[in-house]
DNA sequence: GGTACAGTACCGTCCGGTCGGTACACTCCC
DNA sequence: GGGAGTGTACCGACCGGACGGTACTGTACC
């Protein structure tokens, strides 16, 4: 990774939002270069500059959304006073599902990814991995743990692909339900604050 | 509709197992009709004599797993003596989750079609809808049923993308712990036999 | 003078879909 | 009973366009 100018940095997250944009409005199939260039403004040659092939533009879409998530649920980690075995736990849904726009993104990268060339999914299976590797320490409470790593999943492809019609009433219930399962796996670790700033 | 012989409904099934597996082995890229055709072992005259467009394919894909999805459910709830709020939740939990390929290659149809074309996955999200229009008859249990959902999809995208590295053995006490919080919600309405027939 | 593009022309391949044709079974009718 | 017609099932060559990628020139800006 050699140094990035902002200039540079600024245009590849334009692009990067065109290509998300474009995938969540007209389907991966429409996830074209000549579309993503047109959408975010740029030229086809400007385009190919920063992301050099295809699979290069999606592997930054899954990379940028990795790191966008490491990023809130460590945030999100460091808020929680609590060393407990259910703080990743509780942090992952704290970051995940807080509403946000790059939420829905995320799973249109996914999608991208996984309709073009599955390996890009490479990164997510091994951040999967840790989380259950995480959650056996958990022991007994390994399975309610699963169950609400997997109803987080659920959320997020459900509201990336549009299937799940939930209200945000409804929403609300859901989250404060997780959170309300994941004490029970560990026990309460902190007032979990507000979880809607 | 019209009558089909026996010899076009097996082409038909053929040819849809042929496409369901080049997804899940090769990824959706590669969902072509000369794909599909050669692995059908058919012409692509043929293939487009049975599905005269790649868009009718895909909705055949998804189309034959929403009838596979609602005749296991059928027989799942017919084996559930109880009329309860849950009763829905339980067949719907057994019928997706029990051991069955069908599973993964129904989140195979899933992808495709996403990311071909999402207007094709309408049929899920009006079937998706009455499934929430259900839960809502639980009242207070609405939240935690509806995670009890969101898991089973979280598991059922996992699996067909491959992103969740859970055991045999995890993956039974997960769905052992999802029963077990499905009874929470309703009490429970059966011994729900054998979950592994 | 190098970075960061714009613009454009072009290439090879892939892919969805068309089209004319074939084989075969069945039926109607004289 | 045999020719003629009809419908089903399927073949495979071909077409046109889309798409990923290349190549090159120009140029504004720091």
């Amino acid at each position: 990774m050699q140094a990035q100018t902002a200039q540079a940095v600024a245009m590849r997250s334009r692009i990067l939002d065109a290509a998300e944009q474009l995938v969540t409005d007209d389907g991966a199939r429409h996830l074209t270069l000549d579309a993503v260039a047109q959408a975010a403004g740029v030229s086809k040659g400007g385009l190919l500059y920063h992301f050099p092939s295809k699979d290069a533009l999606l592997a930054g879409m899954i990379e940028r959304h990795i790191d966008l998530l490491n990023a809130r649920c460590s945030v999100e980690r460091s808020r929680l006073p609590d060393a407990c075995a259910s703080t990743e736990l509780k942090s992952w849904i704290l970051g995940v599902l807080q509403p946000h726009r790059a939420r829905e993104e995320a799973g249109a990268a996914l999608l991208a990814a996984a309709a073009n060339n599955p390996a890009l999914l490479d990164g997510v299976r091994q951040r999967y991995a840790e989380h259950v590797t995480q959650l056996e320490s958990l022991g007994d409470g390994f399975a309610r743990a699963a169950v609400i790593l997997l109803a987080v999943d659920g959320l997020m492809f459900g509201e990336a692909w549009r299937v799940t019609p939930f209200t945000p009433a409804q929403r609300e219930r859901i989250l404060a339900e997780l959170l309300r399962l994941t004490d029970e796996v560990c026990g309460p670790g902190s007032p979990t604050a507000e979880t809607q700033p």
